[in-house]
DNA sequence: TTGTACGCGTTATCAT
DNA sequence: ATGATAACGCGTACAA
């Protein structure tokens, strides 16, 4: 009589849990039970399992498992830039502190062509389709409709370094707001009398909270804003808004730059295009998003985010969220300081 | 009689094929071909699975899907470190190109504590277990044993910017060693008399091709090498080992540095530590491994690699291999040009 | 402790 | 064009 014969492990193409039973003569489940971790097993069949599975080159497929399980190690991670300085550290980190825990990181790009709503909604579900364990929102925007979505199947969402009216997302942000007031102090202790801001995107959170703070502050202190403009969050723009700003006879003398990258673009547009000195004709200060190590040539006073924490936090969260099925959202906002920082000479 | 009722698509939970199906009235096959691009589904069935689709907020899963299909459309990218600027842009233009024909990018960090041989193979291990359709290794080491391993179960291998005796293995790297000779050429252009090279690590492909191409230019001109010493590829190492240099009698007066990197943190040791002037005392040539965006107060000579290039071609590589299933390794060697660069004023 | 059998959600094969 | 059914590889009750 004929047997249904399945293909013998060829060598090639990955062999699979019932091959390694075959050759060890066990049954799947004990080759299964072997591979996970808290299982019982007989000493002698693991050991077994173990030889015929190394001659195998056998490598447990996680496709599968993530079927079975409803558990896929997966978390989605978004970010619209990567050259902005910022995020890849942050993308780093969170990558190793992840694989620690057996998680891995599926990246999504949301370029300029789905950076609209409707497109970063598309590609949410994009991700979703993979069935990850959780999502990294990293400076995205994220339609409250979707965010339900995601809460309803189950999915913990955490926005990093974006604040967003979305109930049922965790959200991480450095604290912005205070970063603003820092900057405003620091201005107003070192005698700014005309005193002009540089804003990020004009929609975006981290923008719209440092101005928040900074204006409070100024507030508090009887000073009202000399000048404003917007710089994008790019560096040509903001090179080009400063130069606009000293265009007037009245002159800026002291400028709040709502981040690193364009404040490195600032003090271009001073030095070179307006020979300007700095700080002796014009107080600069920024707010960190650059790692240190990219820094060259400037010194400039930054306020200073501590994304080490901030990642820790996001990871937390997250693994809160799946492993232990908490279902409340939460807010966490680390602290920021005021700092000097340069890697060559001031000028 | 009772019928074995399937919990009704709660609403909670993703829906399914099936759930999709019974609601429309017709097979999960059909529903299945709806959402296969060539298939062959009249347009009336069509619709109604169209409809009972977008009511139920049905989504395909990925994952069985794979397990099916035995393809994931997902490409495994393993990067030493993301903090070293030239890696950020390049995966993010990766991840776009990618997205843009279907696929995604899995991320892995091998960080220090895997750094080693055998911590790069279980790395890759790890990836295999996804069932990835293809890898890319962004400047890290693989064991060539591992290389066959993918070969054997058809998983194809782009080396991206570094060379490796694999045979079996796609690589895509700049012409680091006609690098290597314009920067001699443009030193000696520049009357350069004592010439020094401040290496990256010694056992990266890309500071040896460099290194290569500068002597053989250097003999080519009847030229010997003044000084020698390894940067790590490190900005502190790099700065500590100009001050070595430096600390001499009979000092360089001609540096190539292995990458820009580390030339920002030598343009600091000369400016900052020493006193010197750059580049009336000193010339400096560096190599691209810095986008532009991230140049600030230096002006720098830069032999130029064209990331944009390496990128496309690592991804029409591995479209073509999975695509087309060719099966021969490919060697793509990108051309790179002498440039100044700088996004200030040069001192 | 071990094995059997079913389910996870999808695609592919083969009738109809 | 459509529908039943068998894989895909693994986890896991349940039974032995």
């Amino acid at each position: 009589m004929t047997e249904s014969v399945k293909p013998a492990p060829t060598g090639l193409g990955q062999s699979t849990l019932a091959d390694v039973a075959a050759l060890a003569g066990v049954s799947t489940s004990a080759v299964s039970r072997t591979f996970t971790p808290g299982a019982s097993v007989a000493k002698k069949t693991r050991a077994r399992v173990l030889e015929a599975a190394k001659k195998l080159g056998y490598r447990p497929n996680a496709i599968a498992r993530t079927l079975s399980t409803r558990k896929s190690r997966i978390i989605g991670v978004v970010v619209s830039y990567l050259h902005n300085q910022f995020y890849p550290a942050v993308i780093e980190r969170l990558s190793q502190l992840l694989q620690a825990h057996g998680y891995h990181v599926l990246l999504f790009i949301s370029s300029d062509s789905n950076s609209s709503d409707d497109g970063m909604d598309s590609l949410v579900l994009d991700i979703l389709q993979y069935q990850v364990d959780g999502i990294v929102l990293a400076s995205t925007v994220m339609s409250s409709r979707l965010a339900a979505h995601c809460q309803s199947v189950g999915i913990p969402v955490v926005l990093f370094n974006r604040v967003a009216p979305v109930e049922e997302a965790s959200m991480v942000t450095s604290d912005n707001i205070e970063g603003g007031r820092l900057a405003a102090q620091v201005l107003l202790e070192r005698g700014a009398r005309r005193i002009g801001f540089i804003s990020g995107l004009e929609d975006s959170s981290t923008s719209q909270d440092r101005e928040k703070g900074f204006m409070e502050e100024l507030a508090r202190h009887r000073k009202t804003l000399f000048a404003r403009i917007s710089g994008e969050y790019d560096f040509g723009v903001a090179r080009a808004a400063t130069r606009e700003l000293f265009s007037q006879k009245k002159r800026p003398d002291a400028l709040f730059v709502a981040n690193d990258h364009m404040a490195f673009a600032v003090m271009d547009a001073l030095r070179i295009d307006l020979g300007l000195n700095v700080p002796q004709d014009v107080q600069v200060v920024g707010f960190d998003d650059v790692p240190q190590a990219a820094w060259g040539g400037y010194q400039l006073t930054t306020i200073e985010q501590d994304s080490e924490l901030m990642t820790r936090a996001t990871v937390a969260i997250l693994l809160e969220h799946i492993e232990s099925g908490a279902a409340t959202p939460r807010r966490v906002v680390t602290p920021v300081r005021a700092v000097i920082r340069a890697t060559t000479l001031p000028l």
